[in-house]
DNA sequence: CCGTTGATTGTTGAC
DNA sequence: GTCAACAATCAACGG
C-alpha cells in the first residue's frame, strides 16, 4: 500500500527554540540514487533546456531518471549504496558516541 | 516477525 | 537562508 504521503518533511530548518532532538549526533543518512543522478544530469538537462527554472529541470530530471534502465541507474544506485555505507559509519560512530566523554554539549 | 514513519539527500531558481 | 517538485532511502522503533 503506497503511502501517498508527500514526505512530511516540512520546513526542515532551525526550530524556534524547539527542543525536539531526534538524535544526539544525528547521523545523516547517505545520499539517494537520484542525488547522484541529478548531479550528472542537472547539467545535461539544463543544457537541453537553457534558461529554464527548477520547476522544469526538476520534472525533466525526474522523468529522465525513470527513463533510465536499471543498469543505467546502477552507477547511481551504486553510489547511493556507497553513500549509505558512509552513513553506516556515521551511524556506528553515533552508536559509539556516549562511551567517550563528550567535548562540549551545552 | 512485520510494517510504518520520519528524517534526510541534492538540483535549480527566486526573494 | 529558505522552499518548492522530483525521487530514493532505509534505519530505527514499536506491539
Amino acid at each position: 500500500m503506497p503511502k501517498e504521503k508527500a514526505t512530511t518533511r516540512k520546513s526542515k530548518k532551525a526550530d524556534a527554540g524547539g527542543k525536539k532532538k531526534k538524535d544526539p549526533n544525528a547521523p545523516k543518512r547517505g545520499l539517494s540514487a537520484y542525488m547522484f543522478f541529478a548531479n550528472e544530469q542537472r547539467e545535461k538537462v539544463r543544457e537541453d533546456n537553457p534558461g529554464i527554472k527548477f520547476g522544469e529541470v526538476g520534472k525533466i530530471l525526474g522523468e529522465k531518471w525513470k527513463a533510465l534502465s536499471e543498469k543505467q541507474r546502477q552507477p547511481y544506485e551504486s553510489k547511493a549504496a556507497a553513500d549509505k555505507k558512509r552513513y553506516e559509519e556515521e551511524k556506528v560512530a553515533y552508536a559509539n558516541a556516549g562511551d567517550e566523554d563528550e567535548e562540549d554539549e551545552d
